[in-house]
DNA sequence: ATTGTAGTTGAGATTAAATTGCAATTAGGA
DNA sequence: TCCTAATTGCAATTTAATCTCAACTACAAT
């Protein structure tokens, strides 16, 4: 069974870097949020130990490593996501409460082959976001 | 037949704005641009009679109004697309060259409103963006 | 266990995008 | 034509992100 560790530790060897406290500690609090979270996110949990150059510069070297992904700009922000182990999904963005719904669907995922066959084009990575009002949003604008 | 300026103005007139010469040249601008078009792409042909902050305000506008939008983000700068009496589209990114290709496919988006629909979410706006490599690109790189 | 070295870190400087404050200017209704 | 609130350009500012560099350290070779 190979942890997120064991992935990290085997991406920076194949690359001769090196596995530091630092990139553990960064590694176990993304993992810790268990989804989505940005670089404010991490550096409040983190700024007593690791400086910000290090967050950003771990966090691309998470990225390259296949532990977590950019997901949608949030406010200007770059958001991150964690998907080692995870399978790929698309999102649902609440404008109003910030909410984040995940969620797939298999025939979409077919469907976007479908286009890049059609124009010979070789597909490396997607992203969909939906944005508008979450249930309860929805209901609370229709209230009020 | 409502032109582009009918619905800008409009759209100012609505909430008290002015028409004024910059946003006359800036709409003219982005709309010669036929497609996407950055900040500085509007800049460089603009900067002898409009300032950069009049852009990024005027484009702000621009976006509330509904004639342009702004798509993904590429190396970390707005990127926007004129959308004013076009219809909806996602893309293809070409990681390689650059090449922006625009499709359509009603299946795509039939399926995104059924996701909607399971989840109690009212859709508000909605961006799939498949970055890859284009038909020329994915062609090169397997000769070389 | 020791050593050598290439990679890493933190602090602060730097870059670049985007926003803001303000005095001078102007659109457009009265 | 006049009046006023909106707009502009400029420069200063803000903010995210990157870079520089001296001090430090992981880790492989010895």
């Amino acid at each position: 069974m190979i942890t997120p560790e064991d992935k990290f530790r085997s991406y920076l060897k194949s690359r001769g870097l090196k596995f530091t406290p630092q990139r553990s500690f960064i590694l176990k609090e993304a993992f810790f949020f268990q989804g989505h979270f940005n670089v404010d996110q991490l550096y409040e949990k983190l700024r007593k130990r690791i400086s910000r150059a290090t967050i950003y510069r771990t966090l691309s070297l998470l990225v390259k490593g296949g532990l977590i992904e950019e997901t949608f700009r949030c406010q200007d922000k770059g958001s991150y996501e964690y998907i080692f182990g995870r399978k790929h999904h698309d999102h649902l963005l609440c404008i109003k409460c910030g909410k984040i719904i995940e969620f797939r669907e298999d025939k979409i995922e077919k469907l976007q082959e479908e286009v890049c066959k059609r124009y010979g084009f070789t597909p490396i990575e997607h992203r969909l976001g939906i944005k508008g009002y979450c249930e309860e949003c929805s209901k609370s604008l229709k209230k009020g």
